[in-house]
DNA sequence: GGCGATTGGTTTCATATGAAACTATATTGC
DNA sequence: GCAATATAGTTTCATATGAAACCAATCGCC
């Protein structure tokens, strides 16, 4: 009894099953990947171009930097993703007036168009898998990640 | 008034800071990346090679394909895995008896070492970022984040 | 007003990854 | 018992990714 401690230590086990980055990792997978592949297969946008797309849907005239913070994701995946995107006619940008190193990034009208398409699929899909909770788990959940963002937010420092 | 639901889906947007897949991926990110330092800093081992020694862990003598199974990786990250772990002595492989195109894998005890350090090691960093939960808000999202993981699987089929 | 340090953004390079082809063994149906 | 098919695992190839080097342009400050 008195070396319960040391056994436990000694003879720990991990249930992946059980494990939080595991589950995180295996969850946020499937629902990313089922909503990826439709617009994927719709559109032909991977999910670094989605992402750059939906934050410049909701705020034209970033520059990519802004676009960077806001997806969580770093420079050179932004700058791929609209090199891409500018490719396709979905993106354009244009100089700043006032800082001359800034490129301000908006959708096209074409672009638009598209946003338009995919976040109701998106909207739709999301809801797809959250009615597996009843509204007042739903809030529930939406609080308890909200709180563990913050948390790893403030141990992590870094994103991705 | 009457036209709103036409209008609220031609006005659909998106904010990133409130998707589902968005939010998942973040915090997925950010608590497997904090682990996965610790024991990348320590021990040189990848996300794939953890998962496969902490299967191996608990249940020894897999074959690879079983291995695949339970860590929701595909069969040619756990080839390379395994590969790599060989290499370091950190996992070995015996034929079956009964099927010969099996070859049966388990920790040898330079890997079992290194299993008994990291094991407390993950269960300690998870438990970190559980600490800004309540005991009770612990089970609420453990058991928010089972019924969402049996809704992808009913849904997506696919892992990863 | 001009030189060193910063910042926005792109390119390069080395590594990681997944799909599909491949090898070898087992199983099935006849 | 043997062809057709399926399964375990590896290799190949083409693409995705991230870190670090890089090229402006701006800012700080003397």
């Amino acid at each position: 009894m008195r070396n319960s401690a040391a056994a436990a230590k000694r003879e720990a086990r991990l249930d992946l099953d059980r494990f939080l980055p595991y589950r995180l990792s295996v969850l946020s997978n499937r629902v990313s990947g089922a909503i990826a592949k439709a617009y994927s297969d719709r559109f032909g946008l991977s999910i670094p171009e989605w992402r750059v797309m939906a934050v410049l849907g909701g705020t034209p005239s970033l520059a990519a930097r802004e676009v960077a913070e806001r997806t969580a994701m770093d420079k050179v995946q932004v700058s791929r993703a609209v090199d891409s995107l500018m490719r396709a006619r979905r993106v354009a940008r244009t100089a700043d007036a006032a800082d001359g190193r800034i490129l301000r990034l908006s959708l096209t009208p074409k672009g638009r168009a598209i946003y338009d398409e995919v976040v109701p699929l998106a909207l739709h899909l999301e809801d797809v898998f959250l009615s597996a909770l009843s509204p007042d788990e739903r809030r529930q959940f939406d609080a308890l990640l909200g709180k563990l963002a913050r948390q790893a937010h403030l141990l992590g420092g870094e994103t991705k």
